[in-house]
DNA sequence: TCTGAAAGTAATCATTT
DNA sequence: AAATGATTACTTTCAGA
């Protein structure tokens, strides 16, 4: 168990953290600027803010879209009572469409995000790649239309 | 519709964006360096990359835990047949604490994901926020216990 | 598509409040 | 603990190969 110390952050952090969620390359004069004080106070802050573990670090967003993946579904994978868990979670590891794996409470134990070319590739990664694994004993989809909402948590 | 071109990217492209799909803020010399062209050429390559949109933007990633949200849950949302879904969505965008919105295929029409500071929280923001708003009819949660998984796509 | 040079910005440090 | 100004390293743009 980790234990993360609490932190207090103020109306200049939130200012920073807003920025810098939007677009990790805002640069860091530009919001020196607007919160009126000097770019070396703002990269203090930045790195206690690091320190604290509230920035957990920063990432570039690949839109799979334009490689062709063009389905997101969400998959429930029901577990015989006998699995292995973490060899089941090492195999789904090796499924590089995973994009998101979750212990989860309900029937099924398990809960994952796949990105797909198409239907026709999601049928293959979920009967070729996910139904084989040993332990799993069936799976359910649900398949995203369109995504409305995508966003952190609003500070 | 939008029409995306599709773009070709070679090796060189690969590793820039591996390296700034970790970490948005890696040196574009440090990049440089690793694969033998200047930073000069880095740039141009990484303007083309925005251009064809497989870039599309770049985040911090902010802990939700250091801020006390500790649960993370799927939510599904059954729609009336004569739910207006446009205001529907508009409804659920104007909580916070919803991160995704999905329309999806299968028996519910909506599927959302919910950061909460605990369960507690989570039984309001479905309880008081969600099952009020007008055309819905019920909901089935689904709590994530742990994450094992969170990336994005394999480049 | 690349390079090297020039101008602007980021990151670090010693120092001050 | 939090700010600043100076210093070094990096980013960005541009003319040209």
């Amino acid at each position: 168990m980790q234990k993360n110390k609490t932190i207090t952050i103020d109306g200049i952090d939130k200012k920073i953290l807003r920025a810098l969620m939007l677009d990790a390359r805002t640069p860091i004069l530009e919001i020196a600027r607007n919160v009126g004080i000097s770019g070396a106070a703002i990269h203090q802050r930045l790195r206690k803010l690091e320190k604290s573990k509230l920035i957990s670090g920063s990432k570039f967003i690949i839109n799979p879209k334009i490689l062709g993946y063009s389905t997101l579904a969400f998959v429930g994978i029901y577990l015989d009572k006998a699995a292995n868990t973490d060899e089941v979670i090492r195999a789904l590891k090796r499924i590089p469409e995973i994009v998101e794996c979750h212990f989860t409470t309900g029937s099924f134990g398990i809960f994952v995000k796949v990105l797909s070319l198409d239907n026709t590739h999601l049928m293959h990664i979920i009967n070729k790649n996910i139904q084989t694994i040993t332990g799993v004993l069936r799976t359910e989809s649900l398949i995203s239309l369109d995504q409305q909402i995508d966003r952190q948590i609003h500070i």
